[in-house]
DNA sequence: CAGTTGTGCGCAAACGTTTCCCACTCTTGG
DNA sequence: CCAAGAGTGGGAAACGTTTGCGCACAACTG
């Protein structure tokens, strides 16, 4: 097919093929390789040469259908590939690939229908488990149509099943971790900006927000948090207006890295100096922006790909019949930057 | 297992529990529902019937195994699940998808060794295609080791052997479209700012700009293009640079959106007012640069789901064995917003 | 009414493994 | 010298599907 030097050979050497040129039966070349069954070393060997001599690797598709399980997970992600779901991807295909586990990736784009389709689809695979993702953080009902007992793990936004397993990020350790690195700082005007009030990760975030400076008899300094939406141009706008509000604000935490960035860049523009007369903290650790901002910015990591391993890894604990249900909760880090 | 209303069944019902049901043979039942072989209607319906009361549905395994295919293909990302590669692997999961065929997710990160480990498995699998995508725009060595004319399909950055089947974005066609929109609008002092000289991207980006220009008997307003990183730090940089070194440059060219934001925000923090003195194109269309990039960018959008679409189907036609070797030009598109 | 055509469907092989069961060949001890 | 036992390895069934072949029976035709 091309004059390069690339092998490309008709079809590949079976079992049989490697038994024939060993001298022996097809059973006995299994068990050569498996290393189950007693034989002589001699005979064992012949059969090694003669996989070496062919190029053997057996056909998965048998082994598949003789053991009823595929050696493969799906991965459903509920709203495209974006940037939580892909490094969740990652980690998990990277915990998986150490099992011999390959990843199937679905995307149902939020389409139930979609994912109905998808899921009989990993059905008809008979995959050995399914690790379900989306973007949000918002509880989502289970999957409906698992047949056979194939499990099944939640990882970032958990089921609303408790009896599911879910690997979740601890969004009030995150918040503590943020709170607390102001209070130490010396911070006690704190402002919180962040994302629309109909996702969960924006309210919860809120609100320990709120618990942790109430543990040290303190409140927001405009009294509430600020919800908008997870941009940069609405970063730029609350800080306008909390500066207009309360003037003395000395420090920002913000839901995410993009609104952080926006409050930033308000600060510059007003010659406001970060850290030194405000300090501000993001959420998410995502580089672009992070990096980027002036000055680059202390946030919180949720370790993302630490919760797609952590998945991966419960997911095998169900598939070797120890699931253990429940939310987990995966601790994020602080990464302490110029900005706080 | 769980209290909830979800189906939880013992096993999958075969094909030999539908033909039991039905008072038929297997055989017949399988030519019942694949629609081949010519029986009585009343038969076919009683076979259907047993299928709708068992909820049957045929196990892959066994079809792959006698087919010898699987009705999957192989994505091979050779430097982590980024940006570019995203979109790709979306469009390519799209197009497969509509075909009944799932994708396989394999992440090399750059790695030889992790690159060899996932071909063999997909071989092991028997896939019936393999596409294979970078995040950087230059060539690539075709992968080695793929045997039984596994058909494969580079995309986004090429394959060195022009025998293979690659698809790529036009990046002259991209250039041509952002300098034609500079002259219509009457700039005729642009700067090119860049990425790295030792990427493919960026040099050939720079030298169609040349091109395009010479075309038009202009030359770049500095003289030369400027390489250097594709972030927005540089971008700021080399935008104080052009403008000391050209104080009447009238447009800015970027090689990607970060540093055409990096361009906006010196401009702007200079008064220039953007476009009306000075206009800025961007490359990519990463919307969270142009959208929150002061004012938003116009900027060369490559297509990136397409050309993971257009991967498929050129992989579903080399896999129908009509492969069309050579390289595929995806032409790019420009998206007008304030900056120029 | 015998012979031919045609329809409907069962049987079995095949895909490539794994594993159970059994037969054979040595060796060894009585 | 023969029987028992251990050590080897062959044969075949099974996983669940698809498909080629051929048989039985009905319906024509001459």
């Amino acid at each position: 097919m091309s004059e390069s030097g690339r092998t490309v050979t008709k079809a590949r050497a079976t079992l049989s093929d490697v038994a024939a040129l060993a001298g022996v039966s097809v059973g006995t070349a299994s068990r050569a390789l498996s290393g189950t069954g007693r034989m002589r070393p001699e005979t064992r060997q012949r059969v090694i040469d003669a996989v070496q001599a062919l190029d053997f690797r057996p056909n998965q598709q048998a082994q598949s259908l003789y053991a009823g399980r595929s050696w493969t997970v799906g991965l459903m992600t509920t709203d495209g590939i974006g940037r939580f779901s892909t490094p969740v991807l990652l980690g998990a295909e990277d915990a998986l690939g150490a099992g011999k586990i390959s990843v199937l990736l679905c995307d149902t784009r939020g389409d139930v229908i979609r994912e109905q389709h998808h899921l009989r689809n990993l059905m008809d695979r008979r995959v050995d488990g399914i690790i379900v993702t989306g973007r949000r953080t918002d509880p989502r009902p289970p999957l409906d149509g698992v047949h056979g007992g194939v499990p099944v793990v939640y990882a970032l936004s958990p089921s609303t099943d408790p009896a599911d397993i879910s690997v979740v990020s601890d969004d009030a350790q995150g918040c503590r971790l943020a709170v607390d690195h102001l209070l130490t700082a010396g911070h006690t005007r704190i402002a919180h900006v962040t994302g629309p009030a109909h996702h969960a990760a924006a309210v919860d975030r809120a609100r320990h927000t709120e618990r942790f400076l109430a543990d040290a008899s303190l409140q927001l300094v405009t009294g509430k948090p600020h919800f908008g939406d997870w941009s940069e141009a609405w970063g730029r706008r609350a800080a306008e207006m909390v500066l207009r509000t309360a003037p003395d604000t000395d420090a920002f935490f913000c839901g995410n890295d993009q609104i952080a960035r926006g409050v930033t860049d308000t600060l510059r523009e007003r010659g406001i100096p970060v850290p030194g007369a405000v300090a501000v903290v993001g959420y998410d650790n995502w580089e672009t922006m992070t990096l980027a901002a002036r000055p680059p910015l202390t946030t919180i990591d949720v370790n993302l790909t630490e919760i797609g391993r952590i998945a991966a890894l419960r997911l095998l604990d169900a598939i070797d019949n120890n699931p253990a249900p429940g939310v987990h909760m995966i601790p994020s880090r602080l990464v302490v930057r110029d900005s706080a």
